[in-house]
DNA sequence: CTGAAAGCGCTTACAG
DNA sequence: CTGAAAGCGCTTACAG
């Protein structure tokens, strides 16, 4: 047995293909007794609208393809189902796609959905994606996309993301307003914009307050618990305990928590822990952790509408939308008792250090 | 400026379209140098294969849904990657829906789905998703599907899950040998059947022990980290602090070791806790959580396999695959020290319950 | 080794 | 209010 197709359902009504389209389309040019004829057959022979078909003749697909980097960090498993939802109520359905992170998967991953023709992309650029490269493809094919958590510097297309300097200054403002003077910043991949800029945003906030950031005390690393262990461990060697650490997220920082016990460091009491994403985790931890919330939610959310809006508009300029971060101050920073403790170590050691 | 299309190579290098679409699969019937050619050509002009046309014809559009309910759980983010890995090295795509386990949403995105007519489905089911829901409209259109997590009592199909009566056994046999007695079970939707069986497996364990399970200490919620709170705060208000406290699964036991905390009772120490999952974020808590592992990567890996053995072979007879839970004991109710106190309060109580 | 023709399941002007 | 015809971009026998 075939699958049912409209050439079946008309024949049982005895009308036309062309007909039994319309009263798909709800088209006020059919009678509505017809009409009725019409869906109780598709009903009854168990027809199923073909997509693929229509959309042959339609020239639109009603997808969106997202590609990301991989769904590990709650952050992105947070912003896919925004992304999804928002789709979803505009009748668009999601492809996705993993990169993990890596050049030539994205690549072929991208190839395939302008190959099932997605009606646009939403795409997470991984590690080396450059400028050309999405220019080659995306462009090339002339398949509207928005780029979403990190930018491709160089490049002027729809981009939402979080301002991760401003993000980086939050954590500096409040670390060097609280007296910590050695600041390290450990984990993530030493290539991601993402972490570049929020190292400048966390020095300058220091350079703010006449602290001095040490580049040795910047250690990067792959941005997943394992690389927050690891980091923490190289930074542990150097002998030194530094007044806080900034972690590259929440994820590396549940690495370097976790390094800093067995090394018997206790975090929040003999050293300040902060990091960003401020995934519902963070505030779970012991203590709670001090975290920069990142807005996966609204990004997804974001970045969706922008480029539904860009399907209605091609020619629309093409924009960036910079999320502002916002800190929230938990135990992992802010035990009082503990950084007066902390502040008298601090002021003994300060000579040493400048 | 239009799509370049097959008939635009094919004008390009003076051959047939036929010929163009045979160099396309790279048959041997087109010698070496028109295949360089045309492949030249499409280069040049920037031709991309247009698989729903393709598809139209072949009647197989190398796509897979996959409906789940959500990924704010670790343990779904975790199963999709597995998923989407395990399609992408066979060649399909993955079209994503969340049902936000309701109902209609879910009938509406199986529904989307069929239209794009993707080869295949794999079912996370919600809530009450029935047997006859599943083949009025999986098996209706003739789609194969696998089913996964959540078993579908009484419906024959392919499904993957772990083995959830065996996971409560495992839970339930730790804490009675450790002579814990009153046993609470937080969390989760009553309906769903996977919490029945863990409670069932929970409870025969129990059993087996001389240990009779009360049913006033089980507190169906939502299974999501308020749904773990109020469990908490409603067992609570009853005045006593069982000895254990089962959780539904691990971002239920967040919520749990939160209230507790709130309440100055100390997770561990004042009452054992254990939960279902095993997620990374389990390990990491304070103090670290007694898990039952789920196997998310294992089975999401193992759904597509099925699915796409299925895909190959449609008269293949339905399996299902039950994965061993595996318990990995931490301090949550691993403290001896502390069981040592508790085993006393318990016995000084015992007789009241009995 | 290559081409002309039919067809996948739909939609869209154009007639009537 | 309804139908006949062309066409979306591809593939697949069938000829030559």
């Amino acid at each position: 047995m075939d699958r049912v197709t409209l050439k079946d359902v008309a024949a049982a009504c005895g009308v036309s293909r062309a007909t039994v389209s319309l009263v798909l389309q709800d088209s006020p040019r059919v009678s509505a007794l017809t009409k009725e004829r019409v869906r109780e057959a598709m009903r009854r022979l168990g027809y199923v609208y073909d997509r693929r078909a229509a959309n042959l003749r339609f020239r639109r697909s009603l997808t969106v393809a997202l590609v990301t980097t991989d769904a590990h960090n709650s952050y992105f498993a947070e912003m896919t189902m925004a992304i999804e939802c928002t789709l979803y109520r505009h009748g668009y359905t999601l492809l996705l796609g993993y990169s993990h992170d890596g050049k030539q998967r994205q690549e072929k991953l991208l190839n395939t959905m302008l190959e099932h023709r997605v009606d646009g992309v939403i795409l997470v650029p991984s590690c080396e994606t450059t400028a050309e490269l999405v220019e080659q493809s995306l462009d090339a094919a002339g398949t509207p996309y928005v780029l979403v958590t990190r930018p491709l510097p160089g490049h002027a297309a729809d981009y939402v993301g979080i301002d991760s300097v401003a993000a980086g200054g939050l954590i500096g403002e409040h670390l060097a307003s609280r007296g910590h003077r050695r600041i390290a910043f450990l984990g993530g991949p030493s290539q991601a914009t993402t972490r570049l800029e929020r190292e400048q945003g966390l020095q300058s906030a220091l350079a703010a307050h006449g602290v001095e950031f040490d580049p040795a005390l910047s250690i990067a690393t792959s941005a997943d618990r394992e690389g927050g262990a690891r980091a923490a461990h190289l930074l542990l060697r150097t002998g030194e305990v530094p007044d806080a650490i900034v972690c590259y997220s929440d994820v590396v920082a549940f690495g370097v928590l976790a390094a800093l016990r067995i090394a018997g460091i206790e975090p929040g009491t003999d050293v300040a822990v902060a990091s960003f994403d401020d995934t519902p985790e963070a505030r779970l931890q012991q203590p709670p952790l001090t975290s920069v919330s990142t807005h996966p939610g609204r990004t997804g959310t974001l970045a969706a509408e922008l480029l539904l809006r860009r399907l209605e508009d091609p020619g629309h300029p093409s924009e960036t939308v910079l999320l502002k971060p916002e800190l929230h101050v938990r135990e992992s920073t802010a035990n009082l008792r503990l950084t007066r403790e902390q502040s008298l170590r601090r002021v003994a050691r300060g000579g040493a250090h400048r």
